[in-house]
DNA sequence: AAGGGAAGCAACCGCAGAGAG
DNA sequence: TCTCTCTGCGGTTGCTTCCCT
């Protein structure tokens, strides 16, 4: 049978988009909010795909976007959050306040990748690329992996993830459900903090401390150390971190 | 100045998951 | 429980700009 497209394609702009198509739009979800991208070109009167519309919006023209270049902490965020999530863009994005998945990919994959590479990591791994495995340790891999077949094999998808994230970071607890934040003072050793509230990022004076304490920040340190992950000049608490 | 390659980024495509009926 | 629709995500493509020769 096949899937159905999701808009009438013969009828659909496609490429870049003008002004005019940007203005629709930004006047379009002003005046009816976010949501129904299927229906919204036709209501919004552009001859764009849904999809395109969602896209468009939600990538460049959000008015909470921050543009501009990436900083070196932001940098280092996404370096330490990729090495726990992986390819998990939109979670890494939702810990960047102002930044898209998008965005973050193409700086992954036009940046950061190549400054791995020039530090001797591997991007996909994160783990010293010559690193080079030894007989002995490999047969120890391969019974791990057997060991892991032997454990998933009994467990639901859910857990099977969970467990898998908390093997790869022990202190990351995926517990993920809105509850009250565990901390209700941000952490103050001498090291800077990011709110995800007013995006603070820095060390800079929070606009909003008091819904800071409850929203979740992040605490940098400037150590510099290096652990078997390659980095640990950040010492995130993860615990205080809530999904979107 | 012009051409070609590299880099950067916006946008597209296809798939998967969630939710409704 | 199944099917269908819609939304969101990650991978990929292709256009534009920059830089080097």
């Amino acid at each position: 049978m096949g899937r159905s497209p999701c808009c009438e394609k013969a009828h659909t702009n496609k490429g870049a988009w003008t002004k005019e198509e940007d203005d629709r739009l930004i006047a379009y979800i002003r005046a009816h909010g976010e949501g129904c991208w299927r229906s919204l070109p036709k209501a919004a009167g552009l001859l764009r795909c849904g999809k395109s519309c969602r896209l468009r919006w939600i990538n460049y023209l959000r008015p909470d976007l921050k543009r501009g270049n990436f900083t070196q902490q932001e940098d280092e965020l996404i370096i330490k959050l990729h090495s726990l999530l992986g390819n998990k863009w939109s979670l890494i994005a939702g810990r960047l306040p102002g930044r898209t998945d998008n965005e973050i990919k193409n700086y992954w994959n036009t940046h950061i990748r190549r400054k791995l590479v020039s530090r001797g990591i591997d991007p996909t791994s994160h783990k010293p690329i010559n690193n080079i495995i030894q007989p002995q340790e490999q047969e120890q891999e391969e019974e791990e992996e057997e060991e892991k077949k032997i454990k998933t094999s009994v467990l639901n998808k859910q857990e099977e993830e969970v467990l898998e994230e908390e093997e790869r970071c022990p202190d990351l607890n995926l517990d993920l459900r809105i509850s009250p934040p565990p901390h209700q003072e941000p952490f103050k050793t001498g090291a800077s903090t990011l709110c995800f509230v007013c995006s603070t990022l820095g060390g800079k004076a929070c606009n909003c401390n008091e819904q800071a304490a409850g929203a979740g920040s992040i605490i940098i340190s400037g150590s510099g150390s290096r652990t078997n992950s390659g980095y640990d000049f950040l010492a995130l608490d993860y615990r205080s971190l809530q999904m979107k």
